[in-house]
DNA sequence: TTATTTTTGCAAACTACTTGCAAAAGCTCC
DNA sequence: GGAGCTTTTGCAAGTAGTTTGCAAAAATAA
């Protein structure tokens, strides 16, 4: 019986979990292993200060939330949006339940939804209660000029 | 001949600007004139410190940019996004021309297409050179309790 | 284990953005 | 146009999310 971070209960989840992050090319270390572990276990988007807070104390510091975040954003293990102002907000990046998020202006509850057209989503939305509705969509990626340098 | 800031050339010009600030209840002041001229003239999305430089030396504060800006986003004059990381970018809401963007993940050079249905984008994305894409779309509204109250 | 590389914690720095306050500009009504 | 009231601005200081330099600690490789 190897010795386990509290806050990962099984060895399932503990091999899962290390195999994310080897697959990934990232070295396993306890910080990696908690954050993952609590972003799989628990469905976000959460900002970082909320993971800070979700960990058990002294678990690990901000900066290395941070540095751990990035991290995964690069790898695509979560991903990343700006729900709030001058916030980011993370989340597992699973790629089987792919879905996209409603905030409220006002009270700022997030509700999310698995459509991906917007035309349904907006019905789905006005058929959930929503008034005044905006979205904000983005695309990202490696344009030609950059895939040859 | 009455007088206009520098950068506003026509009495048109200068009345359409003016036009939409009365219709949204805000004050005719130089500076949103002067904000507003330009996201007009020039197709953005621009950061608040893009918008400084654009602007006549001195023509006004960072603090009276950043005012104005939220003000423009609350009376939806001007829309946001968040391109790169840990800064907004803005740009004139021009109801007729509502569009999405692409940024290079490398460059960041920021592109922009009319689709407005998640397939037809990507495919049109491909067919312009770009890989690795990814999307991030959020909706925001007022929830059904936040109506009551 | 030992050597090498990577990551962490801590504290300080950074930066986009906000805010308090007094002066200036805009608006209203005469 | 001018008096009086309201709103906005500039300035400087403050806030908050995020990053970074560095030495110690942990992870990986040999
Ligand atoms: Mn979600
Ligand atoms: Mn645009
Ligand atoms: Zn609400
Ligand atoms: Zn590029």
């Amino acid at each position: 019986m190897s010795t386990l971070p509290t806050s990962i209960k099984t060895e399932e989840e503990n091999a899962k979990i290390v195999g994310l992050l080897k697959e990934k090319g990232l070295s396993v270390t306890l910080p990696r292993k908690l954050i993952l572990a609590l972003l799989i276990k628990e469905h976000g988007p959460f900002s970082a200060e909320d993971i800070f807070k979700k960990l058990p104390k002294n678990a690990c510091d901000q900066a290395t939330i941070y540095r751990c975040l990035n991290q995964f954003i690069e790898t695509q293990l979560v991903t990343s949006a700006y729900l709030e102002k001058d916030m980011a907000h993370f989340e597992f990046n699973d790629p089987h339940h792919h879905h996209h998020h409603i905030i409220c202006k006002i009270c700022k509850k997030i509700d999310s939804f698995h459509d991906c057209i917007l035309d349904k989503i907006e019905s789905t939305l006005v058929k959930k209660g929503y008034k005044d509705i905006q979205h904000r969509l983005e695309f990202f990626g490696v344009c030609g000029s950059c895939q040859k340098s």
